[in-house]
RNA sequence: GGCGCGUUGCCCGAGUGGCCAAUGGGAGUGGACUGUAAAUCCAUCGGCUUUGCCUACGCAGGUUCGAAUCCUGCACGCGCCA
């Protein structure tokens, strides 16, 4: 089974130019050099970028060689998106996160050996790119009747649009032929929401006497119950540890419904289409036993913290959803399990509130003591009734512990030294 | 440039002087039921030193005992005319 037969089961293709001609050209003698790119409009990537960044695994996995292209110039000047302008973010900014997001991509893929990948910015030849020059050579080639007619434009005719992100297709576009030119890539892919931006992309290639070069787009990835794919309690859920921890990580995966989660084993799993399928049946037999989402859980916290933390959040989820008493857990267990999850280390006899607040578990103290009035805050798995009031030395396992829960499944720590 | 219309809480969208922290829906949060799942039902959903106070209905001023609601100016959007 070749890569695009492998990437049609995993229903990682929504969309194709010419899947024959690609096909033939993936089956050629030449070694196929690809690109993806990411915009930087925040300082990590999440989840749902994850499967552009798979996607660009397995396609070198597979022998191809990828270009992986933060957007130092698209990234600042925005995609337009169909509600509202963009607010420009400082030029300083954006780098910062440009070389944040090719830290982040790099452990990915291979950076040595024959199909080693290759980090790039477009940043480098849009940058020193005057307004004449871009004028002529770029601009001459697009349409501004095709750029009007796609869906975002027409959406954003009525509530208004700078020209600056009306251009924005102009310089992707152009990204595609630099590729080209500089690298030898043949191949773009993305998620589907860029398909507009890509095929033009392709189009401006031809059009400069260029190519022929290939596109393909990803689905976007959903959820059964219709809402958006990668939000958790008060939040995206990001790569970054910083902004998400391995455990938060893996809690999410955890937590996936059953109806999605082969969906997911598909698109981001680098198990074997047996075992997929396995896993697949496990979860239509069991799904009480949820072993489709511990494996990929526990495969994708891997993949992106790392063995060591991977095992610390498995071993954590286990300590905090385990049946037994939180007494019967060692006090190091314990300790381990709740840092994972979060704490707040504080000597002060805090309130209930308050430390729902400092925890995280809440946004304001308002919050806090909302959740304790609709009977859902925890202390050491007893329901909380008295939002102010601290807690009791009786209420510290091991004299320094307590458990902090929110709702079913969100869980901090309190530490005192 | 002129005239008209619009700008409401995370999103959509009611509200035309006091009964408005503001109807309804979605998202979010909690409870019940479960399996750390879904569906369903119920509740909740600005903040705080929480029987009260503060901040909020594009921005800035004004009228009034009292304004999201009236007036003036400004910004932005839409429409028609030039």
């Amino acid at each position: 089974m070749n890569i695009l037969d492998d990437l049609q089961w995993r229903g990682l293709i929504q969309e194709s130019t010419d899947i024959d001609a690609l096909r033939k050209h993936l089956d050629g003698d030449d070694r196929v050099t690809f690109y993806v790119g990411f915009d930087p409009t925040g300082a990590s990537l999440h989840v749902g970028h994850l499967v552009q960044v798979l996607t660009a695994r397995r396609l070198q996995r597979a022998g191809l060689r990828p270009l992986l292209l933060v957007g130092g110039a698209t990234g600042q000047i925005g995609d337009p998106k169909e509600t509202s302008e963009r607010v420009l973010n400082p030029p300083e900014v954006v780098a910062g996160w440009v070389s944040r997001i090719q830290e982040q991509v790099r452990p990915f893929v291979d950076m040595a050996g024959d199909n080693a990948a290759t980090l790039v910015n477009n940043l480098d030849w849009t940058g020193a790119m005057s307004a004449v020059d871009f004028l002529r050579d770029v601009g001459k080639h697009f349409s501004v009747n095709r750029m009007l007619a796609r869906d975002v434009v027409k959406a954003r005719l009525e509530a208004g649009i700078s020209f600056t992100e009306f251009s924005y297709q102009l310089l992707q576009g152009n990204d595609y032929y630099e590729l080209f030119t500089r690298h030898g890539c043949t191949l773009q892919f993305g998620g589907s929401d860029q398909w507009g931006n890509i095929t033009a992309g392709v189009d401006y290639v031809r059009r400069r006497g260029a190519g022929p070069v290939h596109a393909f787009v990803t689905p976007l990835v959903t959820k059964a119950d219709g809402t958006k794919f990668g939000k958790t309690e008060g939040g995206g859920v990001w790569l970054d540890p910083t902004l998400t921890s391995p455990y938060a990580f893996y809690q999410f995966w955890i937590n996936a419904a059953d109806r999605d989660i082969a969906g997911y084993l598909r698109y981001f799993s680098f198990r074997s289409h047996e075992e997929i399928l396995r896993l697949e049946k496990a979860t239509e037999e069991r799904p009480a036993a949820r072993e489709a989402q511990r494996a990929l859980a526990a495969e994708l916290t891997t993949l992106v913290h790392g063995e060591a933390e991977s095992a610390q959040a498995i071993a954590a989820s286990s300590a905090l959803f385990g049946r037994g008493e939180l007494t019967d857990l060692a006090e190091p267990t314990l300790a381990a399990a709740l840092r994972e999850a979060g704490v707040v280390e504080t000597a002060e006899p805090l309130s209930v509130a308050a430390l729902f607040k400092e925890s995280g578990l809440a946004q304001s103290l308002s919050e806090a003591r909302r959740a304790v009035k609709e009977g859902g805050a925890y202390v050491n798995n007893v329901r909380v009734t008295d939002a102010e009031a601290p807690l009791s030395d009786d209420q510290f396992l091991y004299g320094r512990l307590a458990v902090l829960r929110r709702g079913k499944k969100t869980i901090a720590g309190v530490i005192r030294p």
